[in-house]
DNA sequence: CTGAAAGCGCTTACAG
DNA sequence: CTGAAAGCGCTTACAG
């Protein structure tokens, strides 16, 4: 079955294709019958615009590219979910790209976006370096393409706006109610990679930490569970504690099934908490409590506003912080 | 900054924009030197070609829609990481769309990705009605366009090449096992929505109880945890089970805390086993024995399978079959 | 309100 | 091996 082209629609419809285009296009600009007409026909026909021909000649492609590290981590495909759904609204196709880790590559991946002509960039890595703040920014400036940043906070700058919650009051928040549980020995678990967001949850601890006049410990794992456990054990041999706060409920779970295993009770003993509230929250025994990050909106909300910003509308706010909360199940007291 | 053509290429190397799109597509049919002052003149520009003159102009996108449900679905999730991985490698882009469930949109989108010109489509959707398939099918003949199934088989036609494990086989195999731990009442746990690939271990399950001469039984919950521990204890309080296969690591874990909360132990009293090997059977306790299901590959496959087809290689397997493995861990004997 | 025509930035037979 | 030219299927000033 060949494709139906603009030229078909036209002779069926006994019009100029400069006409089918502004019924599709710019409905008012013709008359109601005439529009009425070719739309039927466009009905009969199935007539689709071809995507190349269209973004040829308007320079626009109605498609946004997604950068995004490893799907699989949950707060990514969750974010995924918020994005479509948005874009699906605004008429909006997504360029999916999965970074991989080497960040030199990084650049030939943005240039190829360019090419390949979006009209917006939804950046999702949670670790942003300078440089590569730098390169977006390059990008914004020099294409004129908005990109916003979704889940992310680059403290130094708001050039590019963002879409994510203010996780160091998150951090400072959730250290507090565990500080008003009379715990003391309280430490952070974080990662060994840094991601931005994990630097901001530690500040917000330290600052709670400080301000109740007790030393801050961080200590920083591989998110990989197999590796987790020993770490745990032989980190935590010599240290008494009371409370863990991970960076991530798969985590803080992790790290709950290696304490009970050498005898701590869940809470009388040590709370733990995480962050995110995802299915590993709910599945762990005892369930965890967690600071609830709304992950699928800012998928959808950080959409949104790159419509706005793609329809040239006027956004007031460079950094959007949607609110988080705090979820008491069992693992506090 | 301007975006740089074709045209500024040529005019810097001095040569014609043919040969300069034939020195970045058809390196062979120009003189080494001209090639190399050009590619070297497109380095020193920072040159992409244009995707949309390109794809009109060659009628090829190098892109491939990739079709999904919820993408916060850890297979879903990690199958596109080994799609990503090899759309990467063979320089394919990915035109993203997930599904919502309403099923008469999906025709809408399928023209959609037709009008965008992709070179080939991959559908994860593993529940796929005949309908649907026949709309694949006639997609596949009509606009000579390849598809690959993923993490799917259709066990009426194979028209359209898939890639997965074979599903039957590994729910009776997971049957037979647990069936040599003398378990008795071995039930499945499945879900209320129809998944075809929750049909297969079905089949595979119903087989093994029948071939033991025991009624297989199965219990269908919508994957709803919250919902799952009332649906459980109801279910469940009448009759003896000693043994529970789960479609989904999740359900498996879910259900194994609502039977340890009723004072079962697992695996004395009664074993538990999921499918797929996620992050679930690892943090759970304790941790979880599961059908391993290397869904990364089934993506990774998926996507070098349509990049043969897209090439006009032939293809012998019309039906790829992954292996999969037992995982043994805590929640078996 | 409608049409003829130029142009978007490439690829690809066709000549030479 | 290289170039001139047609053509891919649209959009959009420009006329009328």
């Amino acid at each position: 079955m060949r494709k139906v082209t603009i030229y078909d629609v036209a002779a069926a419809a006994d019009v100029s294709l400069a006409t089918v285009s502004r019924a599709v296009n710019n409905p008012e600009k013709v008359r109601p019958e005439t529009r009425e007409r070719v739309l039927r026909v466009i009905e009969e026909l199935g007539y689709k615009p071809n995507a190349f021909a269209r973004g040829l000649a308007s320079r626009k492609s109605t498609t946004v590219a997604v950068l995004a590290p490893d799907m699989s981590r949950a707060s990514i495909a969750e974010m995924m979910n918020g994005i479509a759904d948005i874009a699906r609204v605004y008429k909006y196709a997504i360029l999916l790209y999965v970074l991989d880790n080497d960040e030199s590559r990084e650049e030939e991946t943005l240039r190829e976006i360019i090419a390949a002509q979006v009209d917006g960039i939804l950046y999702l890595n949670d670790e942003i370096t300078e440089q590569q703040y730098a390169f977006l920014l390059k990008i914004k400036n020099e294409y004129r393409i908005p990109i916003v940043l979704a889940n992310t906070l680059y403290p130094e700058n708001d050039e590019i706006p963002s879409v994510s919650i203010d996780y160091e009051k998150a951090g400072y928040e959730i250290t507090k109610r565990l500080l008003e549980e009379k715990r003391k020995d309280l430490y952070m678990v974080s990662t060994v990679r840094k991601y931005m967001v994990n630097d901001l949850k530690e500040a917000g601890y330290v600052r709670a930490m400080e301000e109740a006049s007790h030393t801050p410990r961080i200590m920083r794992t591989s998110g990989r569970i197999a590796i987790n456990v020993e770490h745990f054990n032989e980190y935590f041999t010599d240290k008494p504690v009371d409370a863990v706060i991970a960076v991530r409920d798969s985590i803080a779970v992790s790290f709950m099934n290696v304490a009970r295993q050498n005898g701590a009770r869940i809470p009388e003993d040590m709370s733990v908490v995480g962050f995110q509230n995802t299915k590993y929250a709910l599945l762990a025994r005892p369930q965890l409590s967690c600071v609830d990050v709304p992950i699928y909106d800012i998928g959808a909300v950080a959409m949104r506003l790159l419509t706005k910003l793609m329809n040239e509308e006027s956004v007031e706010e460079r950094r959007v912080l949607l609110k988080h909360s705090f979820i008491t199940r069992k693992t506090t007291l």
